[in-house]
DNA sequence: ATTGAAACGACCAGGCG
DNA sequence: CGCCTGGTCGTTTCAAT
């Protein structure tokens, strides 16, 4: 008797990510342009076929979107910048929060360490910079900020469908 | 033999940035799976005129690439964290610049402050994260690493086109 | 999941402001 | 020189096997 069997099939928009599932999201991941006919004989499937899956990745989520990757100097961005915030009391503030709709604020993440809030930052300049950093301490609750200005960026991509063999369970035995 | 045929295209195809060709980098940035009939109707000219921006666009590198921005969670990455590492003399080499082939490791940024390199990782595990520190202090020259995790990600997009009329002038004007 | 067919969008050429 | 109109071709996407 299999009781392989009992897998849950209810949900079927759930089901779990298969060899081809991956690569595709691999694929996709590093360019979006591709035709479903390039993709189709990249995966060894019918363009149909990978259509559906297509779809339904982006119907569970797995694809969020798929966007226009600009470059920030020529948009007239050249300073990328961490900007670490801390805070008296949880940093998770609405007027903390409204920074998100400067365009200029690409990430705000909730951190660990000596840290509260962690930023990135891409402006046009060290006076934009300033800016910024006049309307994060004009914030209620903000003690104190500190910076981290990119020198030079050596790589920058989004999330990979990846998954490294050599970290896939933990650190090896040396 | 024609000397013409390499001149970068200084005047022709690098010419400033207009309105439109601005609108149509935020629309491309937040949607690239809009057709050039939508995307033209947005900017009030025909498709193919938008095509044509578009092109110079890309040729001209304002464009990068387009991706499909997948969910790290959904893949089984459900650990984000910035790690800053501590260097003897100058932390850009070689063998810190190959862990960017772990596809864990999103972005590796040079930084000004306490630190020298700023790596942004995605793993599966706090084990995965743990490998990847010790791969980390396996590198000559490595003397210290910080390690933010973030406990929540409260916005995370990719370079914006718009630049905000508060920030543009720096904090001069409240 | 594959095949075939229909609808749509991308993209090229020529002409106008 | 850049934009618009018409036309062709490739691609997406649906229906049936």
């Amino acid at each position: 008797m299999k009781n392989t069997d009992h897998i849950p099939q209810n949900a079927a928009s759930v089901r779990a990510l298969d060899a081809i599932d991956r690569k595709i999201l691999g694929e996709l991941g590093r360019d979006a342009t591709l035709s479903f006919s390039d993709l189709s004989q990249r995966v060894g499937l019918s363009a149909p076929a990978v259509h559906e899956r297509v779809k339904r990745l982006k119907a569970a989520g797995v694809i969020k979107r798929t966007v226009a990757i600009l470059d920030g100097p020529a948009l007239g961005k050249t300073l990328l910048a961490f900007v670490h915030v801390d805070t008296t009391g949880w940093g998770k503030t609405a007027a903390l929060m409204a920074l998100a709709k400067l365009p200029e604020v690409e990430e705000i993440h909730s951190a660990t360490g000596d840290t509260c809030l962690i930023m990135k930052v891409r402006v046009a300049s060290s006076e934009a910079l300033e800016g910024l950093l006049s309307q994060l301490y004009d914030v209620d609750g903000v003690r104190s900020t500190r910076t981290y200005v990119a020198l030079s960026t050596h790589l920058e991509r989004t999330v990979q469908a990846d998954i490294s063999d050599e970290l896939a369970l933990g650190p090896h035995i040396k």
